[in-house]
DNA sequence: ACCTAAACCTGGGCGC
DNA sequence: TGCGCCCAGGTTTAGG
Protein backbone atom coordinates (compact mmCIF):
# COMPACT_ATOMS: atom_id res chain seq x y z
CA UNK A 1 0.00 0.00 0.00
CA UNK A 2 2.54 2.67 -0.99
CA UNK A 3 1.48 6.06 -2.05
CA UNK A 4 -0.14 8.72 -0.26
CA UNK A 5 -3.60 7.88 -1.11
CA UNK A 6 -3.14 4.31 0.30
CA UNK A 7 -1.31 5.00 3.44
CA UNK A 8 -3.78 7.87 3.86
CA UNK A 9 -6.23 5.71 3.84
CA UNK A 10 -4.83 3.29 6.23
CA UNK A 11 -4.06 6.29 8.88
CA UNK A 12 -7.55 7.70 8.75
CA UNK A 13 -8.97 4.53 9.35
CA UNK A 14 -6.33 3.59 12.30
CA UNK A 15 -7.22 6.71 13.80
CA UNK A 16 -11.21 5.84 14.60
CA UNK A 17 -9.96 2.31 16.28
CA UNK A 18 -6.69 2.62 18.05
CA UNK A 19 -6.45 6.30 19.54
CA UNK A 20 -6.76 5.98 23.56
CA UNK A 21 -5.03 2.17 23.19
CA UNK A 22 -2.28 1.04 25.10
CA UNK A 23 -0.05 -1.16 23.78
CA UNK A 24 0.26 -4.16 26.17
CA UNK A 25 2.78 -5.83 24.10
CA UNK A 26 4.91 -6.15 20.98
CA UNK A 27 5.72 -9.10 19.17
CA UNK A 28 8.49 -9.35 16.57
CA UNK A 29 8.37 -12.86 14.34
CA UNK A 30 10.80 -10.40 11.71
CA UNK A 31 13.44 -8.56 13.62
CA UNK A 32 15.10 -6.96 10.64
CA UNK A 33 11.76 -5.54 10.16
CA UNK A 34 11.68 -3.71 13.89
CA UNK A 35 13.84 -0.87 14.41
CA UNK A 36 14.12 0.48 17.67
CA UNK A 37 13.26 -1.01 21.07
CA UNK A 38 9.46 -1.52 21.64
CA UNK A 39 10.34 -0.87 25.20
CA UNK A 40 10.29 2.49 24.06
CA UNK A 41 6.18 2.24 23.09
CA UNK A 42 5.15 -0.85 25.49
CA UNK A 43 2.61 0.34 28.37
CA UNK A 44 2.27 3.30 26.42
CA UNK A 45 -1.18 5.24 25.01
CA UNK A 46 -1.53 6.26 21.74
CA UNK A 47 -2.87 9.94 21.36
CA UNK A 48 -3.04 10.35 17.64
CA UNK A 49 -2.06 9.48 14.18
CA UNK A 50 -0.48 11.19 11.07
CA UNK A 51 1.65 10.75 7.82
CA UNK A 52 4.31 12.06 6.25
CA UNK A 53 3.86 11.27 2.52
CA UNK A 54 3.96 7.23 2.30
CA UNK A 55 4.91 7.07 6.31
CA UNK A 56 2.30 6.77 8.64
CA UNK A 57 3.12 8.05 12.11
CA UNK A 58 1.60 6.76 15.38
CA UNK A 59 2.30 9.04 18.32
CA UNK A 60 2.14 8.24 22.51
CA UNK A 61 1.59 9.75 25.11
CA UNK A 62 5.06 9.83 26.39
CA UNK A 63 6.34 11.93 23.44
CA UNK A 64 7.62 8.41 21.49
CA UNK A 65 6.28 7.35 17.83
CA UNK A 66 5.85 4.17 15.59
CA UNK A 67 6.97 5.55 11.90
CA UNK A 68 5.93 2.74 8.92
CA UNK A 69 6.91 2.34 5.91
CA UNK A 70 5.20 -0.04 3.88
CA UNK A 71 7.33 -0.50 1.08
CA UNK A 72 5.72 -2.57 -2.26
CA UNK A 73 3.27 -5.02 0.08
CA UNK A 74 3.33 -3.79 3.63
CA UNK A 75 -0.16 -4.36 5.20
CA UNK A 76 -1.78 -3.11 8.66
CA UNK A 77 -4.98 -5.19 9.64
CA UNK A 78 -6.86 -4.68 12.72
CA UNK A 79 -8.43 -7.11 14.74
CA UNK A 80 -11.23 -6.26 16.98
CA UNK A 81 -11.31 -8.03 20.57
CA UNK A 82 -11.75 -11.91 19.91
CA UNK A 83 -11.37 -11.55 15.95
CA UNK A 84 -8.27 -13.02 14.86
CA UNK A 85 -8.00 -12.37 11.23
CA UNK A 86 -6.13 -15.15 9.42
CA UNK A 87 -3.65 -13.93 7.80
CA UNK A 88 -0.25 -14.93 5.79
CA UNK A 89 3.17 -12.78 6.31
CA UNK A 90 2.26 -11.53 9.50
CA UNK A 91 5.84 -10.01 10.74
CA UNK A 92 4.86 -7.49 13.74
CA UNK A 93 1.89 -7.89 15.93
CA UNK A 94 1.09 -5.17 18.82
CA UNK A 95 -1.47 -6.51 20.69
CA UNK A 96 -3.32 -3.57 22.90
CA UNK A 97 -4.97 -3.97 26.55
CA UNK A 98 -8.22 -4.32 25.47
CA UNK A 99 -7.69 -7.48 23.37
CA UNK A 100 -7.69 -5.66 20.36
CA UNK A 101 -4.53 -5.82 18.08
CA UNK A 102 -2.79 -4.82 14.79
CA UNK A 103 -0.92 -6.85 12.50
CA UNK A 104 1.88 -5.62 10.03
CA UNK A 105 2.11 -8.15 7.65
CA UNK A 106 4.86 -7.80 4.48
CA UNK A 107 5.60 -10.59 2.23
CA UNK A 108 8.57 -9.36 0.32
CA UNK A 109 9.57 -7.91 4.29
CA UNK A 110 10.70 -4.86 2.63
CA UNK A 111 8.38 -2.78 4.93
CA UNK A 112 9.51 -1.50 8.09
CA UNK A 113 8.15 -0.22 11.79
CA UNK A 114 10.20 2.21 13.56
CA UNK A 115 10.03 3.04 17.11
CA UNK A 116 11.40 6.77 17.90
CA UNK A 117 11.80 8.08 21.31
CA UNK A 118 11.57 11.60 21.44
CA UNK A 119 9.64 12.44 18.11
CA UNK A 120 10.30 15.55 16.57
CA UNK A 121 9.24 17.11 12.90
CA UNK A 122 12.17 17.30 11.05
CA UNK A 123 13.28 19.99 8.29
CA UNK A 124 12.83 19.00 4.98
CA UNK A 125 12.65 20.94 1.57
CA UNK A 126 10.05 18.07 0.31
CA UNK A 127 7.36 19.74 -0.90
CA UNK A 128 3.53 17.34 -0.59
CA UNK A 129 0.17 17.20 -1.87
CA UNK A 130 -2.54 18.55 0.19
CA UNK A 131 0.45 20.16 2.50
CA UNK A 132 0.50 24.06 2.17
CA UNK A 133 3.61 23.98 0.45
CA UNK A 134 1.99 22.52 -2.39
CA UNK A 135 1.48 25.23 -4.48
CA UNK A 136 1.74 25.86 -8.16
CA UNK A 137 4.63 27.89 -7.73
CA UNK A 138 6.34 25.70 -5.63
CA UNK A 139 6.00 22.56 -7.87
CA UNK A 140 7.18 24.91 -10.51
CA UNK A 141 10.09 25.85 -8.52
CA UNK A 142 11.26 22.48 -8.22
CA UNK A 143 10.31 20.91 -11.76
CA UNK A 144 12.46 23.92 -13.16
CA UNK A 145 16.02 22.68 -11.09
CA UNK A 146 15.92 19.57 -12.95
CA UNK A 147 16.60 18.14 -16.89
CA UNK A 148 15.25 14.80 -15.33
CA UNK A 149 12.29 13.37 -17.09
CA UNK A 150 9.08 14.93 -15.45
CA UNK A 151 8.10 11.21 -14.16
CA UNK A 152 11.11 10.31 -12.71
CA UNK A 153 11.72 13.65 -10.63
CA UNK A 154 7.20 13.41 -9.70
CA UNK A 155 8.35 9.70 -7.76
CA UNK A 156 11.50 11.59 -6.44
CA UNK A 157 10.76 11.63 -2.48
CA UNK A 158 13.48 14.32 -1.35
CA UNK A 159 11.27 16.79 -4.35
CA UNK A 160 8.07 15.64 -4.15
CA UNK A 161 6.45 13.76 -1.70
CA UNK A 162 4.01 10.52 -1.73
CA UNK A 163 3.40 10.27 -5.49
CA UNK A 164 4.95 6.78 -6.31
CA UNK A 165 4.40 4.94 -9.77
CA UNK A 166 0.76 4.27 -10.14
CA UNK A 167 0.05 7.94 -9.37
CA UNK A 168 2.47 9.78 -11.25
CA UNK A 169 1.44 7.53 -14.33
CA UNK A 170 -1.95 8.61 -14.13
CA UNK A 171 -1.44 12.08 -13.24
CA UNK A 172 0.69 12.84 -16.32
CA UNK A 173 -2.16 11.31 -18.73
CA UNK A 174 -4.87 13.57 -16.85
CA UNK A 175 -2.36 16.24 -17.42
CA UNK A 176 -1.85 15.54 -21.36
CA UNK A 177 2.33 15.67 -20.37
CA UNK A 178 4.88 13.55 -21.97
CA UNK A 179 6.61 11.77 -18.91
CA UNK A 180 9.44 11.76 -20.96
CA UNK A 181 9.93 15.13 -21.25
CA UNK A 182 12.60 17.45 -19.21
CA UNK A 183 10.79 18.56 -16.02
CA UNK A 184 12.49 22.09 -16.73
CA UNK A 185 10.65 21.86 -20.10
CA UNK A 186 7.03 22.46 -18.76
CA UNK A 187 5.33 25.63 -19.83
CA UNK A 188 4.01 27.08 -16.45
CA UNK A 189 0.28 26.06 -17.96
CA UNK A 190 1.45 22.12 -18.11
CA UNK A 191 2.67 22.85 -14.52
CA UNK A 192 -0.49 24.59 -13.38
CA UNK A 193 -2.24 21.41 -15.33
CA UNK A 194 -0.17 18.88 -13.58
CA UNK A 195 -0.54 20.37 -10.37
CA UNK A 196 -4.29 20.13 -10.65
CA UNK A 197 -4.25 16.35 -12.20
CA UNK A 198 -2.23 15.43 -9.45
CA UNK A 199 -4.42 16.86 -6.89
CA UNK A 200 -7.79 15.37 -8.03
CA UNK A 201 -5.93 12.09 -9.10
CA UNK A 202 -4.58 11.87 -5.42
CA UNK A 203 -8.40 13.02 -4.00
CA UNK A 204 -10.05 10.32 -6.05
CA UNK A 205 -8.14 7.53 -5.32
CA UNK A 206 -8.69 8.39 -1.37
CA UNK A 207 -12.12 8.81 -2.04
CA UNK A 208 -11.64 5.28 -3.16
CA UNK A 209 -9.88 4.41 -0.35
CA UNK A 210 -6.98 3.60 -2.43
CA UNK A 211 -5.73 1.13 -5.27
CA UNK A 212 -5.92 -2.50 -4.96
CA UNK A 213 -4.23 -3.22 -8.56
CA UNK A 214 -3.55 -6.34 -10.32
CA UNK A 215 -1.81 -7.90 -7.69
CA UNK A 216 -3.93 -7.15 -5.09
CA UNK A 217 -1.98 -6.76 -2.18
CA UNK A 218 -3.08 -3.39 -0.84
CA UNK A 219 -5.63 -3.55 1.83
CA UNK A 220 -8.01 -1.65 3.60
CA UNK A 221 -7.38 -2.09 7.50
CA UNK A 222 -10.36 -4.30 7.58
CA UNK A 223 -9.07 -6.29 4.70
CA UNK A 224 -11.34 -4.96 1.79
CA UNK A 225 -9.79 -4.02 -1.33
CA UNK A 226 -9.67 -0.02 -2.54
CA UNK A 227 -11.56 0.82 -5.74
CA UNK A 228 -9.40 3.38 -7.58
CA UNK A 229 -8.12 0.28 -9.64
CA UNK A 230 -11.28 0.75 -11.62
CA UNK A 231 -10.57 4.06 -12.41
CA UNK A 232 -7.15 3.35 -13.71
CA UNK A 233 -6.39 5.42 -17.15
CA UNK A 234 -2.98 3.98 -17.71
CA UNK A 235 -0.99 2.36 -15.09
CA UNK A 236 -1.11 -1.36 -16.27
CA UNK A 237 -3.28 -1.13 -18.95
CA UNK A 238 -0.79 -1.31 -21.81
CA UNK A 239 -2.21 -2.55 -25.02
CA UNK A 240 -4.97 -1.41 -24.29
CA UNK A 241 -6.77 1.62 -26.53
CA UNK A 242 -6.61 5.17 -25.15
CA UNK A 243 -9.07 5.99 -22.87
CA UNK A 244 -8.94 9.60 -24.36
CA UNK A 245 -10.38 10.02 -27.94
CA UNK A 246 -7.30 9.52 -29.97
CA UNK A 247 -7.83 5.74 -30.72
CA UNK A 248 -4.31 5.03 -29.86
CA UNK A 249 -3.31 2.50 -27.89
CA UNK A 250 -1.60 2.69 -24.50
CA UNK A 251 2.04 1.99 -23.79
CA UNK A 252 4.88 0.44 -21.46
CA UNK A 253 7.84 1.83 -21.06
CA UNK A 254 10.87 0.84 -18.74
CA UNK A 255 11.87 4.24 -16.94
CA UNK A 256 14.11 4.57 -14.23
CA UNK A 257 13.65 0.68 -13.57
CA UNK A 258 10.21 1.45 -13.33
CA UNK A 259 7.00 0.93 -15.57
CA UNK A 260 5.73 3.90 -17.54
CA UNK A 261 2.45 3.52 -19.19
CA UNK A 262 1.03 6.05 -21.29
CA UNK A 263 -0.83 7.28 -24.57
CA UNK A 264 2.31 8.84 -27.08
CA UNK A 265 -0.97 10.76 -29.07
CA UNK A 266 -2.20 12.68 -26.11
CA UNK A 267 0.56 13.00 -24.05
CA UNK A 268 2.80 15.57 -25.29
C1' DA B 1 24.39 16.01 -11.38
C1' DC B 2 22.52 12.22 -13.57
C1' DC B 3 21.80 7.34 -15.04
C1' DT B 4 21.62 2.31 -14.55
C1' DA B 5 21.70 -2.01 -12.31
C1' DA B 6 21.46 -4.47 -8.41
C1' DA B 7 20.01 -5.37 -3.89
C1' DC B 8 16.60 -6.13 -0.25
C1' DC B 9 12.64 -10.71 -0.54
C1' DT B 10 8.66 -13.25 -2.08
C1' DG B 11 4.55 -14.35 -4.78
C1' DG B 12 1.78 -14.54 -8.90
C1' DG B 13 1.11 -15.06 -13.70
C1' DC B 14 2.51 -16.63 -17.99
C1' DG B 15 4.47 -19.76 -21.64
C1' DC B 16 6.19 -24.20 -22.51
C1' DT C 1 2.44 -30.27 -12.34
C1' DG C 2 6.74 -28.17 -12.80
C1' DC C 3 10.27 -24.98 -14.39
C1' DG C 4 11.97 -20.80 -15.94
C1' DC C 5 11.19 -16.20 -16.75
C1' DC C 6 9.09 -11.67 -16.10
C1' DC C 7 6.63 -8.62 -13.35
C1' DA C 8 5.54 -6.02 -8.96
C1' DG C 9 2.53 0.00 -5.33
C1' DG C 10 9.57 1.45 -2.85
C1' DT C 11 14.01 2.81 -1.49
C1' DT C 12 19.03 2.53 -1.04
C1' DT C 13 23.53 1.87 -2.62
C1' DA C 14 27.32 0.94 -5.74
C1' DG C 15 29.45 2.07 -9.97
C1' DG C 16 29.92 4.62 -14.28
Amino acid sequence: MPELPEVETIRRQLNDVVVGKTVARVDILEPNMFIGDPETITGQKIIGTGRRAKVLRIFFANGSALLAHFKLNGQFFYDPPGKQTPARFTRIIFDFSDGSRLLFNDSRKFGWIKAIKDFKEEESAMIEPFKDDFTVDNLAAVLSKSRRPIKVLLMDQDKVGGIGNIYANESLFKAGIDPFRPANSLKPEEVKKLHKAILAILQKAIDCKGSSGKDEWYRQLNGSTGCYQEHFLVYQRDGQVCPGSCGGEVLRQTQAGRGTFYCAKCQK
